[in-house]
DNA sequence: TAGCTTTAGTGAACACCGTTTACGGATGAA
DNA sequence: TTCATCCGTAAACGGTGTTCACTAAAGCTA
């Protein structure tokens, strides 16, 4: 590796860095080239060497944030035995919410509305990509889980033929083989996702403040009731 | 109402008017007072008389929105008999999900994440107001089922005390007594009313994409969980 | 009707922003 | 040593929200 390329790449970082600061500080809307570049002592047009625009500098942020979180996700996962799926998905489950809470600017980056002309354009494939990576994460799980000790699902013949083609494309998409799992998990696992999503996002975006101060007991007890869902034992929850 | 008022009145409502277009045609990040002056035919600095800020007109705008939605939905609702509880909570979880994809813009704006420094200052009371008009929606229809048609929930003393304080106080706000309904029906409520936000904002988000690509189907299937979970009988839903 | 006050709207200015262009140096390779 | 590549700058264009001093019209009042 050259001294030029190590060179670039360390201001390259420090950009992203600088970036970082800004989004925590002022969020989203507070991030500028312009500002980025007087922190560094630099001049906006400079930047441009580095990011075709400020749209690809967001799109690179949100990508490194993802991985961020699945990579603390997946820490948490392997910090228990590989046979305790159930385990692995309760801490994985945690690990989504706090690390929200703990990155409200970076989660809103990442799963809030994605600004028009910039999500279809740019971002797109990154996206599906970081999606996949947390959406496999939780499947897998899941399908390991109902192998290990089914629980109740809709039976295949009760499933909409339509949705049975879109959840079969989509565990395909994430390598997991379809005879040895029944669409019904695959159905429970969306079910399961948009609940979690929705818990965390309304609770990160302040939509849960007119019914709720504190969303943690609230939160542990979806988590609860998904548990059981998946027939979970208790203990394994608390 | 002198004829000033009523000219102020109409400029005003014209300037709102416009917003929605420039909404409509740019998305929430090309609304811009400049550009709506430009449309009208006047000058940015005219608009201060109207509107505090940018901040003000588009809390304004957010205002405007969830009451329009609030209204389609209580039309929806009372196209059905009063003592239709199950087809009025179907009705109008249907009608949520379709005004926000005929007004995917406008649905943005409303529950999408707020930007710092708007959302705890301006938007505070109002977006309270509207939260509880929806939110109180859905719940009075829960309470309304479960009080003719009792479902199975979640017994008083296995929900935890803080999550039982903060769902009294919820229920109290609502004008619901408690004595009609047990803490279960008010968990259950907050859970479908989360699982349905997240699905209608996955989906408007993109966040669905990597998984799915007409996520009909798959609402139709979570209403239809969500009625067996409240004892609605099939042919309500479908 | 004359005079005064309130109000809507303007123009100029300030301080930002993203982006493009032409240009200077320094670095690295031949 | 020469030459090409690359990093960074300065200047400029067009856009933004916002403030301030100002004009002109509308409405009220004596």
């Amino acid at each position: 590796m050259s001294r030029r390329e190590r060179m670039r790449d360390a201001t390259l970082q420090e950009i992203k860095e600088v970036a970082r600061e800004h989004l925590r500080a002022h969020g989203p809307a507070g991030i500028s080239l312009r500002g980025i570049a007087r922190a560094l002592g630099m001049t906006a047009p400079a930047l441009y060497r580095y990011f075709g625009g400020l749209d690809d500098l967001l799109a690179a942020m949100i990508e490194t944030y993802t991985n961020e979180m699945c990579d603390a996700m997946e820490a948490a996962r392997d910090e228990l035995p590989e046979d305790d799926a159930a385990g692995r998905l309760v801490a994985i489950t945690r690990t989504f919410r706090r690390w929200a809470l703990g990155h409200r600017p970076e989660f809103t980056m990442v799963f809030g509305a994605p600004v028009p002309g910039f999500t279809h354009r740019e971002r797109g494939v990154d996206a599906d990509k970081a999606g996949s990576r947390l959406g496999g994460m939780f499947f897998v799980l899941f399908a390991e889980l109902w192998r290990r000790k089914p629980f109740p699902v809709r039976a295949d013949e009760d499933i909409p033929p339509e949705l049975g083609r879109q959840l079969t494309a989509f565990a395909e998409a994430c390598g997991v083989d379809l005879t040895s799992v029944p669409l019904g998990v695959i159905q429970l696992y969306v079910g399961a996702w948009i609940r979690l999503y929705g818990m965390v996002a309304m609770e990160i975006f302040g939509h849960l403040d007119f019914v709720i101060d504190d969303a943690e007991p609230l939160f542990e007890a979806e988590l609860a009731d998904l548990a059981e869902l998946l027939g979970v034992e208790k203990d394994k929850v608390r």
